[in-house]
DNA sequence: TTGTACGCGTTATCAA
DNA sequence: TTGATAACGCGTACAA
C-alpha cells in the first residue's frame, strides 16, 4: 500500500505533482516528471485510497439500492427471480459506469436512510418505497433518487420514477381469460402495494367489461413466508375449487401455485388455468410454457441505473418513464368456451 | 450532515467527549454529559461519516465478493439461480453482521484486486478463482480470504475453502442412471473448471464401475452466451440422439436443455433421461420434478460469510469445509431395464 | 471528567 | 513547472 506521500518522497517531488499526474492534469507538468511519476506508480503498484479521496471530495462513487421490506419478505433476497434480474440489470450499469452498488434491505426505512447518509451515497435507487415514506426520504436525502415501481404522483424534484403499465398488463391478461370463456377468475397476490393495486384495478376492469362481478373473496392472499407458505398454498388450492382460472401477480407465485396444484392432483390447464406476470426465466424455461404478462425486468433495472447516472452527471431526465407490457400466450390457459356451451 | 466537531462546539464540549459517548466509552464521562450529548445526537440526526472513520482506522467494514470470469459468462450475474442463491446467502449474513457487501465481477483478476485494495476491503470471498491465480491474489491482498469451490490444495495461510463433495455427487447420480439400465450417458457442461472436472471424475468412475467406456465425445460442451446458446443447444440435441441419458452439471443447464428437447419434439424422460445438479428453485418448482443432486447453495454462502467474519474477529477456523450432496430422485429419469431385456 | 493535538491519504488553493 | 499547506471528519494518545 504505497501512498502518494511516500511516492512523492521517493521521487523528491511534492504530493501535488504526483496527484496531478495521477489525474492527468498534465498541462502544467514537465514531460520528464510525468514519465518518472508514471513509472513509479507502476512499479510500486499504487492504488488510491478511496476513503481518503471520498473524504476530501465529499463523494462516494456509491449508488445505493434501497429495498424496503424486502429483507423480511424474502429471507434470501435473490431467490425471487424478479429481484435477481432487476438487481442484475442495475449492477451491470453501475459497474460499467465506474460506480459501485451497495444494497440496503430492511423493513426499517430510518435504518436504510441512516446507512445511506453514512456512506455518503451519491445517488439512490429505491424499490418498494411507499407514497407515505417518500417525504421522509426526501427530507433526509437531498441527492438524486430513482424510484422503481414507485407510482409517484405530484411534484418530486430530483426524483424520477420508472414504472410499468401494470393496469393494462393485468387487464390484457384477464381479458384474455374471459375471451376464453372463463368467468370464475381469482386474483393471487401477497399484499396490497401500489403495483398490486394497479394490477387489481386492471383485473377488475377486465371483469367488468365481461359483465362479471368482482367480490372481495376473489382476492387470494398468499403468505410467502417460508414456514407458512405451504399451509397458505393448501388453503388457496382448496379455495380454487370454485374457480376455473387464476391471475397471479408474479411468475414466481404462478409457478409455485402450479406445483402445489399438481401435487394436489389437479392439472393445469385442464382443471384450472393459470396466468402469471413478469415473464422471467421461471416462465421461459418451463414446459409447457407459462402464459404470462411480459415485462422487461432487466431493462427496468438498466434504465433505472442509467437514469440515475444521467442525473449524477447533471443532465436532465424525464420525470417518469413507463415501460410497456405484453401478453405472452403459452400453454397454461385453456379455452373452455366449448365446455360451457355443452 | 452534522459533524462531531459542530456538535462539540454547540455543546461546549470537546470532540473527544462526544466521540466517547458515541462509542459507549461511558465509564469516564459524567451521566449529565452523556445525557446532553445523546440528546443532541438525536436532535441533529448525527450520522458518522464512514469515509473519515475508515480512513482513521484503516478499516472499511466492507466484505468483497470477487467472481472472476462471471461478468463475461453471464451478462446478468443473477440470472443464474445458483449465483443468486449463493450471493443471497452471503448478503444476509454480511448485512446482519454489520458489514457491507461489495461485488466484483470481472474477467480481469488484476482489475478485481485493484478495486479490492482501493476500497480497503476487510475480507474477501472469492468464487471461481483458479489455482494458478491464487498466488497472485495472496500476494496483493493480505487479509482473510474465503474461497468457494476453490479446490485449494496445500498450504494457504489465512485462506480457507468451502467446498462440496462434487465427485461423489456426480458419481451417485450417474450410478443411479446405470442402475436404471442406462449405458449411453452424456456429460453436459460449459467449461472445465475445478468443479466441473471433479464432477467429470465422478461421472467417469460411475461409468467405469458399470463397465462402460468413457469417450471424449461424451463430453457435451454448452456455449452459454446469449447469442450462441440456441445454436449450441440445437447441436447438443442432435448429438443426444445417440444417448439415453444426460448428466448436466447444473439445474439451469438441465432445465434449459429439457426445454430445447421438448421444443425439438422429444419427451423427457420417455425419450431421454435428464439429471441435474444443485437442486435449486428451478428444480424444485418444476413439475414433473427434476431428478438432481442436491446441495445447500444458500448454506454455502452463509457458511462462507460466517467463516470470513469469524476470521475477521480473530478467531480460528477450519482450513476447509466440505458440504455434502444428496441425490434427489424425482421424475426425469426413466427405468429402461425392461426395454433392453425386451 | 474533559480537552488538545495529531494522523489517516487525498485533493485543492495558493504561492513560489 | 512545482511545492507548502490547509482542509475533509473521525479516533485516540496524552495532557490537563
Amino acid at each position: 500500500m504505497v501512498t502518494i506521500k511516500e511516492l512523492a518522497k521517493r521521487l523528491n517531488l511534492s504530493t501535488t505533482t504526483v496527484s496531478n499526474v495521477i489525474h492527468g492534469k498534465t498541462k502544467e507538468v514537465s514531460a520528464a516528471t510525468i514519465e518518472r511519476v508514471q513509472k513509479a506508480l507502476e512499479e510500486y503498484e499504487y492504488v488510491p485510497n478511496i476513503n481518503a479521496r471520498n473524504l476530501a471530495q465529499n463523494k462516494s462513487k456509491i449508488i445505493g439500492v434501497a429495498m424496503k421490506g424486502r429483507a423480511d419478505k424474502t429471507p434470501n433476497l435473490f431467490k425471487d427471480p424478479f429481484i435477481a434480474e432487476l438487481i442484475g440489470g442495475i449492477e451491470k450499469v453501475v459497474r460499467n459506469s465506474g460506480y459501485f452498488m451497495m444494497l440496503y434491505a430492511s423493513d426499517d426505512l430510518g435504518e436504510i436512510m441512516k446507512e445511506v447518509s453514512t456512506w455518503n451515497v451519491d445517488g439512490l435507487i429505491a424499490f418498494g418505497i411507499r407514497e407515505e415514506d417518500r417525504e421522509k426520504v426526501r427530507e433526509r436525502y437531498k441527492k438524486p433518487i430513482v424510484c422503481i415501481d414507485g407510482y409517484l404522483c405530484g411534484e418530486h424534484p430530483g426524483m424520477v420514477d420508472i414504472g410499468l403499465t401494470d393496469e393494462e398488463g393485468a387487464y390484457d391478461a384477464v381479458k384474455y381469460l374471459t375471451n376464453k370463456g372463463h368467468r370464475k377468475i381469482a386474483f393471487l397476490s401477497d399484499s396490497v402495494g401500489s403495483v398490486d393495486s394497479a394490477r387489481l384495478k386492471g383485473f377488475q376492469s377486465a371483469l367488468q367489461d365481461a359483465g362479471i362481478d368482482y367480490r372481495d373473496e376473489d382476492f387470494l392472499r398468499l403468505n410467502p413466508w417460508e414456514d407458512q407458505i405451504e399451509e397458505s398454498l393448501k388453503d388457496i388450492c382448496d379455495r380454487l375449487d370454485r374457480y376455473t382460472a387464476v391471475f397471479c401477480v408474479s411468475d414466481l407465485y404462478a409457478v409455485t401455485l402450479i406445483a402445489a396444484l399438481v401435487d394436489a392432483g389437479k392439472r393445469v390447464p385442464e382443471d384450472i388455468s393459470v396466468i402469471g406476470f413478469d415473464d422471467n426465466m421461471l416462465a421461459k424455461l418451463r414446459r409447457p410454457g407459462l402464459t404470462t404478462v411480459h415485462q422487461e425486468i432487466e431493462k427496468k433495472g438498466v434504465i433505472a441505473a442509467e437514469t440515475l447516472i444521467t442525473m449524477l452527471n447533471g443532465e436532465s431526465v424525464p420525470e417518469q418513464i413507463i415501460l410497456g407490457t405484453e401478453l405472452v400466450i403459452r400453454d397454461t390457459v385453456r379455452d373452455i368456451r366449448a365446455d360451457s356451451e355443452a
